[in-house]
DNA sequence: AAAGACCTTCCAGTACACTGGAATGTCAAG
DNA sequence: CTTGACATTCCAGTGTACTGGAAGGTCTTT
């Protein structure tokens, strides 16, 4: 399989695929005689499960990781659960960042309505973002 | 006031200072005989401005945007009532992105309790990231 | 044999907000 | 007069996941 067609197999593009090879989340294929890459189906499987990885919101170092110990002969669910509770405790801290962020800014979006930007004060630069002044 | 005590003042660095005057944040300062950087009591509230902005989630770039209306004399308070409402829009959306991340995880998380690691196949690389397989 | 669609490598750039470090100059205190 | 803490400029790197483009080689079809 050439690399184009590996590439329209997985929905992704022969730019990419160099790209993980060059990090090694892809191992180096087969040659041709004229120096072409030569996939096998293994590779399809691989990019998938790259491709799973990122839909969860995995690194992709995270998931070269977790290619390494399943190309070490073991599995690498351990490691994986492991990165699960990571990015689930990550996911709800920035969820509720971005809630308290969402707040901060109706409130700002709030007092806008109530000020008259004609008399914003220079000083303030502008008193619907910067209220201290 | 030279550099680092208008960082001290404001919570920052000469270094960043220096790269907010390079990217047009700040304005070019006076500078002392011998060339160093001499702020005035300007400086700081334009510094807590962009801090301001920052807080909210405002990227340097659009900050900038407001500053130099400002300093072509004009309020940037509707610019900045549209910033807040775009940005509004965009946290509200990554939110709810991030709850279904969110969900996606947990129901992987509950499936990895019930599935063993020692039975992975390894042809699907990990059965707790791949379920597909 | 020539066109066009592939393939190869290598270098560089994107966005974002800094940060590090080298080489050099200046200023106040002891 | 030397030490140490500042200051200056300039170049380069961080992390993330690609993407663009140049210069050249190969394969298939006409």
């Amino acid at each position: 399989m050439k690399i184009s067609d590996l590439a329209a197999k997985t929905g992704t593009t022969p730019k990419t695929l160099r790209f993980y090879e060059e990090i090694s989340l892809l191992s180096p294929p087969e040659r041709t005689f004229s120096g072409y890459r030569d996939y096998d189906e293994n590779a399809i499987v691989r990019i998938q499960f790259v491709k799973a990885g990122q839909a969860i919101g995995l690194t992709l170092a995270e998931i070269r990781n977790l290619l390494l110990i399943r190309d070490e002969g073991t599995s690498p669910c351990d490691a994986a659960i492991d990165l699960l509770d990571q990015h689930l405790e990550e996911v709800s801290r920035r969820i509720s960042e971005l809630k308290n962020l969402k707040r901060d800014l109706s409130d700002l979006r709030i007092r806008a309505r109530r000020l008259n930007s004609a008399q914003c004060p220079p000083g303030s630069i502008c008193h619907v973002i910067n209220p201290a002044h």
